[in-house]
DNA sequence: TTAGGAAGGACCC
DNA sequence: CCCCAGGGTCCTTCCTAA
């Protein structure tokens, strides 16, 4: 929207401009390769992906991006009409109560692998060293540098990096060999700081603040560089760090010096400051390809750049948003690290991908499987979830979620089978030929396998608490001390920091994008329903003799007091709730008369327009 | 009003 | 074999039951 505000001359090549940078991908920032003829590989990316499903979506999708970005911008032009000086005000003591809190005394370093997968390979088959190398097979997970120097990068579509390096050797995934070299890794960094805190198997943050203590002869440098060369003699694996007074920081350090180098942020409120004002807000970790666009958008490239326009933060972005932006200008970060086992997993599931699937049969058949799947990896976390959640994404590359809360915690692969069945029906009403391209089942309020809420009166008295399932894992195999949890919350919210930090970015005021295609979601309750009844002998406990007999919570129906009985009913019930608008009365057995129409009139209402809250 | 369910996304590795 | 994964976390918005 520069220069020309004709309709859609060039329109297209403007957006295909803005695609083509996304497609690119983030390495050309998040990574620090560059030297790399960026112009012919995204030429060649582009030209390998156009026409394709994939990019018809990217496409479709960076319509909506940029029309939202538009509404932002409108929103701000209006803004600077206004007289903001009571925000500026405001946001300037934010800023100071924020400066304020600044610790500055700890020593965070971030170890991060490099190119973690491909290195792995590369030990067993050292003549890979000498080629361009992937791992992975459709969407590659890593590479080596030598591949990359043809522009090939994790996360590319297999077939395009084969366009990019003919010569490409793939490699396919070998967790436990991964799983075992980060063993060997961890062994090492334990030495530094028993309590570091692993993320994803290819980098750790570590605390080395109490290490230097008892060693006063080691720099911050030193030491980093001994961990390093450490790691490199244990595990035969090259690693770079980060070394900053924040966890924040050091991961941004980390990647400064990427293959097998390291780099320090001073622990100077003037060297962080510095550092920021120049950094592109890429780099750091919760901005994304979307967010990235909307700040540069409104003029935010570096995060120095968010300072003159701190005050519109808040009126422009959500207020999570914008307490983000203020602590990435000024470089702030948690300053404390932990086992990550001292976390509660939150949900579980698997998902896959497939050619073009659809039909009910075989979308059963892989609902089945997937199940089974999710029973295994239920079973080996020992945990049952109580809601279920079905992912599907279309042909067309849209991706569609349906949950469904149990009340009640399952974990065998009949049970999770026969709980999001209705999800799939209903989704294959609503769509009228199902085509799928992946089904993903997750489950999500977990609960301890072994002591789970199996039967009625637990589930009613667990109702009202919230995350009832408590389990934690006690995994004593490490043998450092375990805090209590209390005393961990209690510590940190003590120390006044918040906790901010993983701060994940959404859809901040959708504008509308008014184009949606009222679909005729109809009979979808009607099949729930059918599905429901037919799943299971669910509906049996009618008959039953009549000695002693428990009402059904849902229905309130007397039912023989039998556990399995019971339970299963209330199963049924609980299942039949949603759609029970679709079921004149109570009783009897669903016959599906006409259906629901939640979904259609909840139109496109009027979204309020910002506002801004009044100022004292 | 509020809490929690549901659906959709952004992002990370 | 699919010619752009899979496992997770967290945030937002909408809606409804209590």
């Amino acid at each position: 929207m520069a220069s020309n505000s004709n309709p859609d001359p060039n329109s297209t090549e403007e957006a295909h401009k803005s695609l083509r940078h996304s497609l690119l991908g983030p390495s050309l920032l998040k990574a620090g390769q560059d030297r790399v003829n960026q112009q012919k590989v995204g030429e060649i990316i582009y030209n390998a992906s156009k026409g394709s499903k994939f990019f018809k979506h990217e496409e479709r999708r960076d319509e909506q991006l940029t029309k939202r970005i538009e509404g932002i911008l409108k929103r701000k032009k209006e803004l600077e009409a206004l007289d903001l000086s009571v925000y500026v005000k405001k946001v300037d003591e934010q800023i100071a109560a924020l400066e304020a809190s600044r610790d500055l005394s700890q020593t965070i370093v971030h170890v991060d692998c490099d190119a973690f997968y491909a290195s792995v390979e590369e030990l067993d088959r050292p003549e890979l060293k000498e080629v361009p190398m992937a791992v992975g097979g459709g969407v590659l997970t890593t590479c080596n540098y030598k591949a990359r120097e043809f522009g090939v990068r994790s996360g590319m579509a297999g077939y395009i990096a084969k366009q990019l390096c003919p010569h490409l050797i793939f490699l396919p995934l070998n967790f436990e060999k991964y799983g075992q070299k980060a063993e060997e890794v961890r062994e090492v960094l334990a030495k530094y700081d028993p309590r570091y805190e692993a993320g994803s198997c290819d980098e750790a943050f570590l605390n080395i603040t109490k290490y230097l203590e008892e060693h006063p002869e080691m720099t911050p440098d030193t030491a980093t560089e001994q961990i390093r060369a450490e790691v490199f003699a244990h595990a035969k694996i090259t690693v770079s760090a980060g070394i900053a007074p924040n966890a924040r920081l050091a991961k941004i350090a980390s990647n400064q010096n990427k293959p097998n180098g390291q780099f320090r942020i001073q622990p100077t409120v003037d060297a962080v400051r510095t550092f920021m004002s120049t950094l592109p807000v890429r780099k750091v970790n919760g901005v994304g390809r979307v967010f990235e666009r909307e700040l540069q958008a409104i003029g935010i490239n570096t995060w120095g750049d968010v300072h003159p326009l701190r005050h519109l933060l808040q009126p422009l972005f959500s207020e999570k948003l914008a307490s983000f932006l203020l602590n990435c200008h000024l470089g702030l970060g948690r300053t404390h690290v932990h086992p990550v086992d001292e976390y509660e997993r939150k949900s579980i599931g698997t998902e896959s991908t497939f050619s073009d699937l659809r039909g009910p049969d075989p979308l059963r058949a892989k609902l089945r499987s997937t199940a089974v799947e999710l029973e295994k990896d239920l079973a080996n976390a020992e945990l049952k979830g109580r809601t279920v959640n079905l992912k599907v994404k279309l042909h067309t590359y849209e991706v569609y979620t349906r949950q469904k809360a149990l009340g009640r915690a399952i974990c065998t692969a009949e049970e999770l089978y026969n709980a999001a069945l209705p999800l799939l029906a209903g989704l294959e009403v609503e769509f009228r030929p199902l085509r799928l391209r992946l089904m993903g089942l997750r489950m999500t309020q977990l609960v301890d396998a072994n002591r789970g809420p199996g039967r009625l009166e637990e589930l009613f008295k667990n109702a009202g608490t919230a995350g009832a399932g408590k389990r934690k894992r006690e995994r004593d195999d490490e043998g450092w001390e375990v805090w209590p949890e209390e005393e961990f919350t209690q510590m940190k919210a003590a120390s006044g920091e918040q906790e901010e930090d993983i701060l994940l970015l959404s859809q901040h005021e959708v504008v509308d994008s008014d184009e949606e295609e009222g679909e005729e979601t109809s009979a979808a309750a009607a099949a729930a329903a059918e599905v429901a009844v037919n799943s299971k002998n669910a509906n049996a406990p009618e008959q039953a003799p009549e000695e002693e007999r428990w009402p059904c919570p849902i229905c309130t129906r007397m039912l023989p007091a039998e556990d399995a009985l019971f339970n299963e009913h209330v199963d049924f019930c609980l299942s039949r709730e949603t759609i029970k608008e679709a079921v004149k009365g109570s009783s009897g057995p669903p016959d599906p008369p006409e259906k629901v129409q939640q979904h259609q009139q909840q139109e496109k209402r009027p979204r309020k327009i910002y506002h801004i809250p009044l100022m004292p």
